[in-house]
DNA sequence: TTGACAGGTAGGAAATCACCTACATATCAT
DNA sequence: ATGATATGTAGGTGATTTCCTACCTGTCAA
């Protein structure tokens, strides 16, 4: 998987940008108006994203539309998926310890 | 969902630790040996995970033993969610596409 | 055409990161 | 007690990140 997934989402910003995005696609003033910090440098924070393929701009008028793409997120999900399998043995185990023990 | 998790996994070597942790619990130089960088430079990456919740160490004798642990990977995975939920619309709309274009 | 608006880019400063080597600490074996 | 082993910490350096304030470009409206 692309190194820069982990890493464009590892800034709370870019956390919050894609939140935002899964509302829908939004133009990048409509953005930037849910921080405090300058907007170009939501406009920075976009670029890094869009480094990471996980937003891609629409021109619109003067306006560049973002909005989400869903392969580096369903990516993230395929890279966590031996550990799922690895936390539900534990999670089995404990269970299990749980149910000899007490009983 | 603590920041740190995807900071630490930001890493490439730090996945590669996370992944090897995943066969099971190990020691530092055992760890330290699938790299080329210094061993105190893999026990720094070992600190960041430390901090981030994803391993833990257990003293036996000179040794520190570290172990991954599930919780912040299930925290991970529980970020996803909506982000899955996303993705299966739009594979569903993408399909739908297709099948009225095509035939 | 001129001005306002949307948004990217340049350049720079402060903070953080990722390495390194040297050193400190604790444990085990002799 | 002494030396070897396992590992963390200190301190330094160069690269990267993250923010800022200008500034540039393209588009729309009057």
């Amino acid at each position: 998987m692309s190194t820069d997934v982990f890493a464009a989402l590892a800034s709370p910003v870019r956390r919050e940008l894609t939140a935002l995005l899964l509302d829908g696609p939004r133009p990048v003033n409509d953005l930037a108006a849910h921080f405090t910090m300058s907007r170009p440098s939501v406009s920075e924070h976009l670029k890094v994203l869009r480094d990471a393929g996980l937003v891609t701009e629409q021109r619109h008028g003067r306006q560049r539309i973002y909005r989400l793409e869903p392969a580096p997120l369903r990516e993230l999900s395929e890279w966590l998926t031996p550990y799922e399998r690895f936390w539900r043995e534990r999670l089995a185990a404990l269970r299990e310890l749980l149910d000899e023990d007490d009983l």
